[in-house]
DNA sequence: ATTAGCACTCTCATGATGAGAGTGCTAATA
DNA sequence: TATTAGCACTCTCATCATGAGAGTGCTAAT
């Protein structure tokens, strides 16, 4: 990102600010940046520094006389001049370890896509101490691999969808109670005959144009698979995976009560991290909205480092870790990339 | 229960203080009780009175100059004495009013049991303020109603079994891939034909016992048929509804932190609630465990109210309201109650 | 342009103080 | 004999003053 205003010594000693609040929490002041980072300043100099950065909007202090501690503003400019994700980063030995691990877990438990889920979210939480948040692949991004529909008990007719991606949707429906279990299979012949290796919202157009085009003997049949069809597909909602609650309450940044309440409120409502994450849905590599960056009003004092698992480079979901603005980026950025590629990886 | 030593005057003022702490959340005092209460004695007989009761371990004091506070005995006390559930509790309206609503809201997804159960966790909770936590129908105590397989990529297999109260359980197997789909539909004809109306884990030792019986011809099918229903019926773990967290941070009794943390490291471990509530699944009627009563280390400062609901009178699953040792018992009490038992209607 | 020096500001931990609440005990009362 | 009034005592909590410590901004010297 441009920041050219900001000369090469300014850009050092924010970058060195910045760095040791996250590391310190606490407000960090001119003597210290000296005498950790042997720059050739004199903290005085610093100091003038200091001032100016605050000037601009970089830094601010907490009161008159601490330490400086880094805005929103701070926080961009030290994600954007982080080095490259994959430069390794210090501890990256023991995480390297605990991703090889997962890795291995997940091979296991690849055929149960909600356990793998689980998994994650739970591995992504406890290694970071963030909130770990993974989405399923979107319904309407994942593709038909074959139907059926069992009857059950009255009118009632279970559906089971099942895709390519190893995602299995069941629903109870009610329907037309004079629909015979020989209707069903017909209707689901049909659709697994059509339906194969196209994606979930492919297919209702798809039928649609063939209602149209073919001869009416078939008309009753696919105006009855449409139907049903759509329901069995209906998003049933609040389908995402949140854990770390608990991991991130042992942070020192939420240390006062009120804060983790209003984390708790965020996350209680799944359609509210839903609505953020699929800002996300559609962008490549690794994303991060810092604080007010943020587009959803209950997160703007925290952060969200976020990227996509792909199959075959098409997006499925979003993997993401929600923290505290005073977040351990690099880290965290590494183990979000780190671990949507291993997901993806699972799919091919 | 006996506290036959207690004579009727202490009793009555042990009441009034369990009863005055839980609506106030402060140690009250002598003169408090006179107040309120008007039994005709003055401050100084009370406090005569609750030094015998604190003796007795019915009451203690934060501190030498402060009112008194109930133990977990206290409480045993309380709720013991408390008046038959089906009296009605003062905010009784409001609360049949809500419970009114979810009714009606039950009856609409009774199809979808995992949006039931949702929903109940989530009511109880909202109206309470406490965790509500609800566990869906044991595995082996619902009743089969039909199982299919179907094939599913590669050696996979995918068995959906569906059980009398509406639990739709899949899983994805691997299994020898010479099996073909004609074997699986065999297989489960032969299943669904056999088990019909027994309870999940009757048919186990029912086919066991018929592979025995049968002519060599079956022998074969009879045994594969047990080991793909054994994968199939496994408790995949974890299937507990949990919630209310947030709700409970509002409430004063967790103002520290600590408290907090202590309370969600307890519910954020499924298995923790699951062994507790196995404690409640086979009692009829509402059971409460007060503080130390708790057979689980971890909440031992916490109380909890529980009830089953029922099919036909055979225990299905347990609901409850887990929340602080000071707790309004009578509501809380007379909500499980109910909404067990509103449960216990949408199954019959 | 940089730096040393210094006065200044603000926080935070500590301790003193006093009001308030509630107790336990004793002596008076019915 | 059981109850109660009275009173000294204890403990908490909010408030205030104090001073050390950390870090700043500014000025004057390098």
């Amino acid at each position: 990102m441009v920041m050219g205003f900001l000369d090469e010594r300014s850009k050092q000693i924010l970058y060195a600010v910045v760095q040791s609040y996250i590391s310190k929490l606490e407000p960090v002041g001119s003597k210290f940046v000296t005498r950790k980072y042997s720059f050739g300043f004199s903290p005085a100099t610093v100091r003038n520094i200091m001032a100016d950065l605050d000037d601009l909007g970089f830094l601010s202090q907490p009161h008159t006389s601490a330490g400086r501690v880094p805005t929103d503003k701070g926080y961009r400019f030290y994600v954007d001049s982080l080095p490259d994700s994959n430069v390794i980063s210090e501890d990256n030995e023991l995480m390297g370890e605990f991703i090889c691990q997962l890795t291995k877990r997940l091979e296991n438990i690849r055929s149960d896509i909600n356990s793998m889920f689980l998994e994650v979210t739970n591995s992504l939480s406890m290694m970071s101490n963030y909130i770990g948040v993974v989405t399923p692949p979107k319904p309407e991004k994942t593709t038909f691999n074959r139907i059926d529909f069992i009857r059950y008990k009255g009118d009632k007719v279970v559906t089971i969808l099942l895709t390519e991606e190893g995602v299995i949707k069941n629903k109870i429906l009610s329907v037309d109670s004079r629909f015979t279990q020989e209707d069903l299979n017909r209707i689901a012949e049909y659709l697994n005959s059509e339906c194969l290796g196209h994606t979930i919202d492919e297919i209702k157009n798809m039928l649609i144009k063939k209602a149209h085009g073919e001869k009416a003997v078939w008309d009753k049949l696919i105006a009855r698979a449409i139907k049903i069809y759509e329901q069995a597909i209906s998003f049933s909602g609040d389908d995402v995976y949140v854990s770390g609650l608990y991991e991130m309450m042992n942070l020192p940044d939420f240390s006062e009560i009120s804060k983790i309440r209003e984390i708790s409120r965020a996350i209680k409502d799944k359609h509210i991290i839903l609505k953020l994450l699929d800002e996300f849905s559609d962008s490549k590599g690794v994303r991060v909205f810092i604080g007010n960056e943020n587009p959803v009003e209950e997160l703007k004092n925290l952060s969200v480092v976020a990227s996509t698992y792909r199959e075959k480079d098409r997006p499925m979901g979003v993997i993401a870790l929600i923290g505290p603005t005073r977040m351990d980026y690099s880290r965290a950025i590494y183990m979000v990339d780190t671990i949507a590629r291993c997901i993806s990886r699972t799919f091919d």
